[in-house]
RNA sequence: GCGGAUGUGGCGAAAUUGGCAGACGCGCCAGACUUAGGAUCUGGUUCCGAAAGGAGUGGGGGUUCGAGUCCCUUCAUCCGCACCA
């Protein structure tokens, strides 16, 4: 081979014409495209894709795509077929919000933004096949969004099957055999016999039909925001305001398109058993869904047929009820108020409702009214006082609840400020027989034994809770209940720039188009606003229709629509007929890898299995869990410099020297500070009111910084983007440095100051394929032993570092390799190693493999094979400690038994010094560990 | 309040099952080469101590021949949930 040795002058590391070269080169040969191939094992790697926002990335975005892509590549190497793709979450508010303030259209911003992202990816060396780009915003793309939300129109979820069933199944019981043979996840309920539902009316059917659909319409309590303009899901508002903005948000009585998320909630939790998934995620998502188990019991009122079912987790308790109380939303609060309460009772309603979030959590007063009426507890036959009180959820459970001061922190604080009984029915182990009127709080632990507690008395709380729960049954006063925390999810937004909601009104009836229909394509409009009327922007839309004229839903998706089930579009982006074929969905099956965020844990992350689990129900997908194996991406934190000006002058002055005068800390550029040395020029030049700024410098005649960690923001002038680095020091340094920054999972700090490690490393690695005359040159001598250990050793650590993604310490061991083959040039070594480093570093890598004589691109060489034969050692370097402390070492031969150890650790001229005039206690010998003798 | 995570040099960090604490990198110090160094190379760098040696993984206690790792306790920081009956 003739291309084996270039011999060109000063070959230097010349990174950005290596890049361009062969970014071109993988681009033109489609070296990442992926096809299915029923001769490879599949891998599925797969990013949380990006909404493309107009800041564009800064250097923490990339650091899961650079662990991803590093990974997929890996895998590649190791001969897997791999689906490693990415495309735009491109719906949302950002985008529509800047439609409203400047008039541009949404998809224009959008697609401006993408190409942004697009070459700033492009520029960092992924291995995406871009050929199954998918965008949320694209019309193909979301008729598929649309088609799945009929489908859950279309179902209902049967209890008794324990997964989803087409609705029409739901009307064939209905007109057989009536309500009674139904065992269905529904909002509100009504029973009727087959008789009766043979003779409602259309509509009366559909009203029915509706309580039990997986997307339905309904009355409730929702999530407004006034500012927005649009009622959001509970995840996506944070201690009252709303994620996206800040805005604060109301509670609100509308009619709203929601998912029956719920009915899927225990196989929510279910499901964790069965995947790999961080700790933490598990743990928030399991407390959102937050399963309780207890009872519902019914509670009569005195002089009225009302009763008043409550739900609670401690029916053991029920002897300690000594009053009740409704949430103000409840339907009974303002029926059951005697006549002498009901203006007190209605006043309080009406504080209660125009009562913000906000407020409701700022001051948590204890607030409540006594509506005038009487229940009756089942158990003691006490007529108990009813209260409303905003301590109680209309949300939650039944709305209402048997209050038990004496073991409940919430009922206790209400009952002290009303003066109302408490009686203690649970005692302490060890209890010192404090009376319930000196405790200062309630006892809520699960810890005791009963009292005061008729048949329960003397049972163990648990056995309580069972005993008590199997008379409730007897007695059918109520039943053991399980409930959860997880709401129903929000669906519709009101607003213009999502996927239009694919249902048209028939009568006010809501029917769902035909898949012939699909997509149905989001409008134009004349402005991005409600109307004046308040109708949701599409109302605006001339001839919001259907073709037969029918009126279309005007709400749009929440943005988590498009990303619930993405990850099955990639697998057949380009189908036209269905969500996603057969063929490839049993060859990818599900994604095996999946990086991104943890702040998607009560989002994003719940709402794709939730929909998984719907398709896979509907037998459309394999696995019931959409992401195998689930990692988080630690944030990178900014590193922000500062100035510090002397109070009342432009005098600046160095961060050693400080505190001798009274300073102002101010933020400054980090773009115009080097290793925390500020150039004085360039800050003079940043902002006009430094122009004649004043230094005090150190001894050494610099100005130094000084630096904390916060948040990556504008505002804290730390923003590090990512295309900057990569001018600077080129594509494989950045992804070098950020994987080796620390752990994928945890949050680290960007410092510029540590690149330059990266870049040597790159530069050193470059070097080992060179002459001292600078001429490219590799040996075909055969590696000797010390060489091939070195190899062989890396292969191995670099290896096991990667299936656990520990990138930062693979990178360390490949250090480890250059610097110790020093000036190694044996093809037989360095070929091996270009492969190694092809994952983390592929540009260098390709272009080192295609000097050394190659074709074809190492990418797609097969991973090194380990072999243990060079890495074995004859000896052991023992620490030899006394008393547990390390003294010295000594090379052993592996193969002595412990006696032999023994005699030559004893007989050793250093241990001597240290046995000397004490008696050996005790000597431990761990072969291959250490050698530890204790001495007195 | 409840739940979770994390505390190791000046900094980012490493350390199979308990077995030489600080690998690797940054920074710093010294030296070499240089007209120059913000290039490159060599050596050093946990702290105290001249050395011998001693101390040392947030603090205190325990188990063990041996603890960053296991147990108890305590403190700090970060994150999630938050009137969920």
């Amino acid at each position: 081979m003739i291309y084996c040795i270039f011999a060109k002058k000063n070959m230097e590391y010349n990174f950005r014409e290596i890049q361009i070269k062969w970014q071109k080169y993988w681009r033109e040969n489609k070296t990442y495209k992926v096809d299915i191939d029923k001769t490879k094992p599949k891998y599925y790697v797969l990013d949380m894709f990006p909404y493309p926002s107009g800041a564009g990335l800064h250097v923490g975005h990339p650091l899961g795509y650079i662990a991803s892509d590093i990974f997929s590549r890996y895998k590649v190497h190791k001969g897997f077929n791999v689906l490693h793709p990415m495309g735009y979450d491109a719906f949302g508010l950002p985008a529509e919000q800047y439609a409203i303030q400047t008039g541009t259209h949404p998809a224009i911003t959008t697609e401006k933004n993408i190409q942004r992202y697009r070459e700033q990816l492009d520029n960092i060396g992924f291995s995406y096949d871009w050929d199954r780009e998918i965008r949320t915003c694209d019309p193909k793309y979301y008729k598929w969004t649309q088609w799945v939300v009929i489908q859950l129109f279309k179902h209902y979820y049967d209890n008794d099957l324990n997964r989803a069933n087409p609705i029409k199944f739901l009307e064939e019981k209905f007109e057989k055999y009536g309500s009674s043979e139904v065992n269905a996840v529904h909002s509100e309920h009504e029973e009727f016999t087959a008789e009766e539902w043979q003779k409602m009316d259309y509509k009366k059917r559909q009203e029915i039909l509706m309580n039990y659909r997986l997307m339905y319409l309904s009355e409730a309590y929702v999530n407004w925001c006034p500012k927005l303009g649009t009622v959001l899901a509970n995840d996506e508002v944070v201690d009252g305001f709303s994620v996206r903005g800040g805005y604060p948000v109301e509670r609100k009585k509308m009619k709203q398109w929601l998912l029956r998320i719920t009915a899927y909630a225990q196989r929510l939790l279910d499901g964790f058993a069965t995947i790999d998934w961080p700790e933490p995620v598990v743990e928030i998502q399991t407390n959102w869904i937050g399963r309780s188990e207890g009872a519902t019991i019914f509670f009569e009122i005195a002089d009225s047929n009302h009763k008043i079912e409550v739900f609670t987790t401690r029916p053991d308790t029920i002897y300690g009820a000594t009053f009740m109380v409704l949430a103000p939303e409840h339907e009974m609060s303002l029926e059951i108020a005697s006549p002498e309460y009901r203006q007190q009772v209605s006043d309080y309603i009406q504080w209660a409702k125009n009562r913000s979030e906000v407020e409701r959590m700022a001051e948590k007063k204890v607030s409540g009214q006594f509506t005038g009426s009487y229940a009756i507890n089942p158990f003691t036959k006490q007529q108990i006082p009813i209260y409303i009180a905003d301590y109680v959820l209309i949300g939650y459970g039944t709305g209402a609840i048997m209050a038990v001061p004496a073991h409940d922190s919430r009922d206790f604080a209400f009952a002290r400020h009303f003066n109302l009984p408490i009686i203690q029915v649970v005692q302490r182990p060890n209890e010192d027989n404090i009376p319930v009127e000196e405790w200062s709080e309630s006892y809520d632990s699960k810890e005791g034994i009963m009292i005061n507690s008729g048949i329960i008395n003397g049972l163990e709380v648990k056995d309580a809770i069972k005993t008590i729960i199997e008379k409730i049954e007897e007695s059918e006063i109520g039943k053991k209940k399980v409930n959860y925390r997880l709401r129903d999810a929000i669906f519709g937004r009101q607003r213009y720039w999502g996927e239009p909601i694919p249902i048209y009104y028939k009568d006010g009836i809501p029917h769902a188009l035909s898949i012939e229909e699909l997509p149905l394509e989001l409008p134009e409009i004349d402005k991005f606003l409600p109307t004046e009327e308040g109708e949701p922007p599409l109302a605006r839309a001339k001839n919001w229709k259907t073709f037969d004229g029918y009126p279309l839903e005007t709400s749009t998706m929440p943005g988590f629509a498009g990303s619930s089930g993405y990850y099955l579009r990639y697998m057949d982006p380009h189908n036209e007929w269905e969500l996603v074929s057969e063929k490839a969905v049993n060859y990818w099956h599900n994604v095996d890898l999946y990086i991104g965020g943890r702040e998607h844990a009560t989002g994003h992350l719940i709402y794709a299995r939730f929909w998984n689990k719907f398709l896979y129900d509907l037998g459309l997908v394999p696995k019931d869990e959409p992401f195998q194996k689930l990692v988080n991406q630690g944030m990178i934190q900014g590193r922000s410099n500062f100035v510090y000006r002397i109070t009342g002058t432009n005098t600046f002055v160095s961060y050693n020297l400080k505190d001798k005068y009274e300073t102002q800390k101010i933020h400054v550029d980090i773009n115009i500070v080097n290793n925390d040395i500020l150039d004085l020029d360039k800050f003079r030049k940043w902002q006009p009111e430094f122009e004649n700024a004043e230094f005090i410098l150190e001894d050494d005649g610099k100005y130094h910084c000084g630096w904390e960690i916060e948040k990556m923001s504008k505002s804290m002038h730390n923003v590090q983007n990512p295309d900057d680095i990569v001018e600077k020091y080129g594509a494989d340094t950045l992804r070098i440095y950020e994987m080796f920054l620390g752990p994928i999972e945890q949050a680290k700090p960007w410092d510029t100051n540590g690149i330059e490690g990266a870049f040597r490393f790159l530069k050193k690695f470059w070097k080992l394929f060179f002459n001292n005359k600078n001429e490219f040159y590799l040996s075909d001598e055969q590696p000797d032993l010390n060489e091939l250990k070195i190899l062989h050793k890396t292969i191995k650590k670099v290896s096991d570092d990667i299936e656990k993604l520990a990138f930062n310490t693979a990178i360390s061991s490949l250090m480890i390799c250059v610097n110790e083959l020093n000036n190694c040039n044996k093809r037989k070594i360095l070929e091996p190693l270009c492969i190694l480093m092809s994952p983390f570093a592929p540009h260098i890598a390709e272009e080192l493999w295609h000097l050394a004589g190659h074709n074809d691109s190492v990418t797609k060489q097969s991973w090194p094979v380990y072999n243990d034969a060079y890495t074995q050692e004859n000896t052991f370097n023992y620490p030899i400690s006394f008393n547990g402390k390390t003294r010295f070492n000594l090379d052993l031969d592996i193969n002595l038994n412990n006696e032999q150890i023994k005699e030559i650790v004893l007989n050793n001229e250093n241990s001597k010094k240290w046995i000397e005039g004490k008696e050996i206690v005790k000597i431990i010998i761990v072969p291959r560990k250490i050698v530890n003798i204790v001495v007195k």
